[in-house]
DNA sequence: TCTGATTAAATCGCGCGCGATTAAAAAGCA
DNA sequence: TGCTTTTTAATCGCGCGCGATTTAATCAGA
């Protein structure tokens, strides 16, 4: 059998994948003053507030190496506060701002803007989805 | 209409999936002394030696503000060499060393490790990766 | 109660990825 | 020929992403 070639390659495809998403993302987030993660964390934080680091970690796959400095540079920007827990002093709870809250709003006109850029069928996106998200979920377990 | 969690995102999907690859690459390519990026800049010269920055950027998606650091290390573990083009001055081409040419021998174990990883039987891989290909370049379009 | 193990964040260093800019060579054109 | 425009890499700064380690709090067990 001959050699693969780049596109014949899934891990090529969901790199390249990525960063095109990513560059569509970039234009809509750079007026809110968001990099891509960061608007993940505020996704994670929308759905449910004053989770711990460890908790933002497992919902976005990350380890407290990338997400402590993710979260004070937010912090820095007034998006989310950072405290110690009360009972364990170990952990971050990590809260939305007025700010960060209220950015929310905006989400909805970022999230139809990236479906018409896939151009696909809703039906036909979720299906997509759901492969992915098997196969990331076979690649992790 | 509620508002969208992360799971029932496209964009996370690819953004953790494309992780949840690299990880899967990192042992794989650790003994190699390789990165991700490294690694599909030798798949894009196995293919074809010689090419110029440029051409490496439109096969891997990346700008010379990426390639050109990431081309010196390279060079610097002895994988490449640099050489402005003879005819025309601005390009550099950059061509495998021996040593670069060489690792081409482990590919075949490390795409099957991939392969393995994914769970997938070909044809239904095949058929992702197409997918994921096409929303690829209707985001970049 | 004390001691060692475990857990949660933080810190450090390095390699991408990219927006913005710069430098230099080549091409186009009066 | 000279001058402008275009093309190609390179440079710079910053934000991730992560392997490795550190610090501090909590837990478990004698």
């Amino acid at each position: 059998m001959s050699q693969l070639t780049l596109p014949d390659m899934i891990c090529f495809a969901l790199y390249s994948a990525n960063h095109a998403m990513q560059r569509v993302y970039q234009p809509l987030l750079a007026p809110l003053g968001l990099t891509y993660p960061q608007f993940l964390v505020l996704m994670a934080l929308w759905e449910e507030d004053g989770r711990r680091v460890t908790d933002l970690g497992r919902a976005l796959g990350l380890e407290s190496n990338t997400l402590t400095p993710l979260l004070k540079r937010m912090e820095a920007q007034g998006l989310v506060a950072r405290a110690r827990d009360e009972q364990d002093e170990r952990q971050v709870r990590v809260t939305l701002s007025e700010k960060g809250a209220g950015l929310k709003a905006e989400a909805g006109h970022i999230s139809r803007c990236i479906f018409d850029a896939c151009g696909l069928e809703v039906e036909r996106l979720t299906a997509l989805r759901d492969q992915i998200t098997a196969l990331r979920d076979r690649l992790a377990g």
